[in-house]
DNA sequence: TAGGGTTGGTGTATGAATGACACAAACCCA
DNA sequence: TGGGTTTGTGTCATTCATACACCAACCCTA
């Protein structure tokens, strides 16, 4: 029942992302991503849900499917990578062997075939930036608009005009604001928003590839 | 060396589509689609060209992964779908076995796993059309903006302006004029457009999905 | 050979969306 | 209390998208 042939396996492969500053991924020292074999009766995001906590210990974060890439040197094999993304608050990652990197700096982080996930995973994160609500995976439940915007800035790698900016934000109703603004340093207090609770969280096969 | 342990395996999947009048995917009389498992040192990409060989005869043709699903009930397994396009000029295929079917169609005409492949095929079609050159995967090498409209038509579902069309077309330059015309009906001939040879062609993972 | 039927091909005017741009408000700190 | 810093707001110009109508070229039939 248990077929442990090394020549024929499922793997499953994370590209952890989150925002501190810049854009960064979790690498493993051994220069690869937290990585998985699917095991019987388990599923592929199960799969990258249990590579990402057996990794860093949080399995609570949004999950896409990213590309499935061929291994196939002695035998059959497959590696089915995801990306996930999570807001740095949510990471209190001090294990040994694991770390923060750049993804320009992937080429020297990681080995070949994980560089381009990381690659990959960064095209399609600008890419669905513009359509898709995944910018608010990277904040804390309440952000303010110079928080979403500081995202934007980073993963489109472009400067953004700030009032054109909060229309764009405005009309695609996205947003609630709340009541509280926070105080964070020696400047005017800024209004907390927050996701709009209706929002259908999307987790699936692109559309626009 | 040759696992054929069946508890254990990688399968591909292949939804082709063709426009005739309308747009229409191949089937298998079984209720599915062409399929492959993977075999030792065969990349993913090649074993669904290989389903799509066996099953209709040509293999030259437009194939994009789509998206990786777990068929796991008694194993660690897993189908890679992809989607092909071709022109229905280049399909001669009058097989036992092997037909045509309206993706509308495909919960009666498909199982159940084969059948989210064709709708999620269906979606992605429709995005991608916006952005990228696919719709020119459905037509011969050279083809009238006539033909072009029809299958922007028949993907995106809606009607579309001639005038606005053409603009929109023209302004993408994806497109040269021959200097030939065809003439088809009772009407005035058409001109004839190609593909911009430089066109960088595009089979990878989607950006925006 | 003339006229009807059919598709191919073209321009303009209006409203919507986008991009550029500057200044006062609120807070902290010295 | 004044300087430094980020928040927050409106307008104008340009570009883009949409709606819309007529002649051209061909084939077929009478």
């Amino acid at each position: 029942m248990n077929d442990t042939n090394p020549s024929l396996a499922i793997h499953t492969a994370v590209a952890l992302f989150t925002i501190r500053e810049r854009l960064e991924f979790l690498c493993l020292d051994q220069g690869r991503l937290p990585m998985a074999v699917l095991e019987a009766g388990e599923g592929l995001e199960a799969s990258a849900r249990r590579a990402l906590g057996v990794a860093t210990g949080i399995e609570d974060v949004f999950l896409e499917q990213l590309y499935t890439f061929d291994g196939g040197r002695d035998g059959p094999q497959a590696t089915v990578a995801y990306y996930a993304l999570a807001p740095c608050e949510q990471l209190p990652i001090s294990r040994p062997g694991v770390g923060w990197a750049d993804p320009a700096d992937a080429a020297t982080r990681l080995h070949n075939d994980h560089r381009i996930i990381v690659q990959r995973a960064c095209e399609r994160l600008a890419g669905k930036l513009e359509y898709a609500p995944i910018a608010y995976q990277f904040l804390a439940e309440r952000f303010t608009l110079g928080e979403l915007q500081a995202v934007y800035e980073i993963i489109g790698r472009q400067a953004l005009d700030k009032r054109n900016f909060r229309r764009r934000i405005q009309a695609s109703a996205h947003l609630v604001e709340t009541h509280d603004v926070r105080r964070n340093g020696c400047h005017r207090p800024a209004r907390l928003y927050r996701l709009r609770d209706t929002q259908p969280m999307i987790a699936r096969s692109p559309v626009r590839p």
